[in-house]
DNA sequence: ATGAAAGCGCTAACAG
DNA sequence: CTGTTAGCGCTTTCAT
């Protein structure tokens, strides 16, 4: 254990030269004798010279660090973001601070002046469903720190936004259950807020009516809470109604598999009775069996595309440029499983496996 | 938006006084007089005073970030780790950075390189399967940078530990198979290198002989990629053994339920014919038909714990204080669910909840 | 090609 | 009670 890290005063002092000359010699400047700078670089070395980041964080008055707050880290949609997001920022030498809102205002809002202590470079936030006011994202931006929301987006403010087409994946699903003969079709929604959930309600909705097919009312469960009991107690209900759907369009994967279950306990058959199409392909989507048909989100490059974009609007306002903000939307992608098209169309053991329309 | 931030220095001229009286009087220090605090805390407000965290930073020389590098982040286990991690952390006002190693010691070592810049107070690492070689943390403790090592542990090096007794989360899952009567248990194991993976076949084999039990080498399959398919493949090689097994235990959940599927595929019941329990209680365990039984391992406590861990040891190298390393070894619970019992002994709508012993 | 000086914003030590 | 001085480690002028 050393007494001190060594400094490039240090280094000065045994050489008999200037700190700004070893200075120099270290970040290859022009202006340095060659002989000189070879002996500092030795030096260097050979003390094992390590500059002292803080000093040069405090001077250049930037971190390379990007905040990321997110509703929830264990969630299979939200992990994947993540892995995109720092895998992408460690390209640009960025490093990434997490925080989780746990669906909290206050939680997000506190999460915001505790990484002021690190003084992140920029932010990435996808708002919690509770967050109504967005002064506390507006202020970073007025310190010059710019924000990019993703898929929780929102309109209280101008930046830029990442977000995926849930419309038009709600809209697939839809169409999918469709052609395949389906003529009554249910939906349960998601949480009431986000726009995630209406984007999803309305692609539902257009499919429907691009089709001639009606929009019943009783035919859609609003569901606040998302959970596998909610949607079998739900299908549980639209089973036992007069009018029963052939196919349902669940907006999130764990009310699918709830539905499912339901279909199941009810002695019916899917997909023949009743198809299902859930929302998200979560990990267990193959699981369950039948294996559910999902609409997959581009979460991992809605990451690397968020990553890429808050770097550039960092270096953009550092070099005094002009920043424009774009919404960039994602596609999503159907993925087929039995729940929708049965065991006749897909290989035996490929129940693990993909197939992947457009 | 403003020009620049405002400084001490700023309020200061502006009230005709020193910038240390500013600073005593915004730090509640002694020695202020009761008017000038005054005027000086009205005017910072006033004035949107925010103190510059580079410059506090880079004078402390302490960051309040605390580096994690973990394997994976798309992870049951891992992603409640981070949770419980960044949970505690936020108590004490630290942030926590996140790395991902990709099970690669390349990328770990990347990742110490590229969080110098940010100057961590603290790590708090699971190690890649592939690291063979700590020198990179060791450096880090030379530095001062105390470093907390969770789940993927080694012996190479000297410093706090958390792990989760895998042992007897082990025994006491072969333990229960054998309490229900199975004699012929089978065990498929986990990645061959890490720790984890050889304390769950320990106490597989100890339960087997504490109760009288023989240890068949045919019964034990070596796995090293974790999949399902893999899961799958060992469990149609075991069934059609002559020596088939009438219990497994799975070192990971995605073997158990490649497995499970086997033994639905070749006609068997479960657990009937075969019961299964796996490891780790993913959230797909209780998705599968039949749900399955598996071991608990206390993810977010063991973050919650590794993050108290590394905040005291960063206290005490700040207090000068010495430390000493310690080893927590957190306890798991055996989920009991139908793969093992069946669902004679569970209530019929149970298949989502819990029992757990101990 | 090198050194001297200054400053980033803040705090601690010392002096009145 | 308050101001002066000094310094954290580094980089950027500006002289020489």
């Amino acid at each position: 254990m050393s007494k001190h890290n060594i400094s490039l005063k240090d280094i000065a002092r045994k050489l008999g030269v200037s700190i700004p000359t070893v200075s120099r010699a270290l970040n290859n400047k022009p202006d340095i004798g060659k002989e000189t700078k070879r002996k500092v670089i030795e030096l260097a070395k050979a003390l094992n010279y390590e500059p002292n980041q803080f000093a040069i964080n405090f001077k250049n008055q930037q971190s390379y660090i990007i905040g990321v707050i997110i509703p929830k880290i264990v969630h299979h949609f939200f992990s994947n973001v993540i892995s995109g997001i720092i895998t992408e920022a460690e390209k640009s030498g960025y490093s990434v601070m997490l925080f989780q809102s746990n669906e909290s205002y206050e939680s997000e809002l506190k999460s915001t002046q505790t990484f002021k202590r690190s003084m992140i470079d920029g932010l990435i936030i996808s708002l919690s469903d509770n967050t109504h006011n967005v002064d506390h994202l507006k202020n970073l931006q007025d310190h010059k720190i710019p924000v990019v929301l993703i898929d929780k987006v929102t309109d209280m403010m101008e930046a830029s936004k990442i977000v995926c087409n849930d419309y038009k994946g709600a809209y697939d699903a839809t169409q999918h259950l469709i052609s395949l003969g389906k003529r009554n079709i249910a939906h349960i929604t998601g949480a009431r807020k986000p726009t995630t959930t209406k984007e999803r309600y309305r692609g539902y909705k257009d499919a429907l009516i691009a089709n001639g097919l009606p929009v019943k009312e009783g035919l859609i469960k609003y569901c606040d809470l998302i959970s596998e009991d909610k949607g079998y107690y739900e299908m549980k209900n639209l089973i036992s109604q007069d009018d029963r759907p052939d196919g349902i369009f669940c907006a999130t994967d764990p009310t699918a598999i709830g539905a499912i279950n339901a279909i199941k306990d009810s002695g019916l058959q899917i997909p023949k009775d009743i198809a299902v199409i859930g929302f998200s392909n979560w990990n267990m989507a193959y699981i369950i069996d039948p294996p559910l048909s999902s609409v997959k989100q581009p979460d991992y490059e809605m990451g690397e595309k968020a990553s890429a974009l808050i770097i550039e609007e960092i270096q953009n306002i550092r070099n005094e440029q002009p920043i424009t903000f774009k919404t960039h939307v994602m596609e999503t992608s159907l993925i087929i499983r039995e729940s929708t098209v049965g065991k006749k169309d897909l290989n035996s053991r490929d129940v693990l496996n993909y197939k992947i329309i457009e």
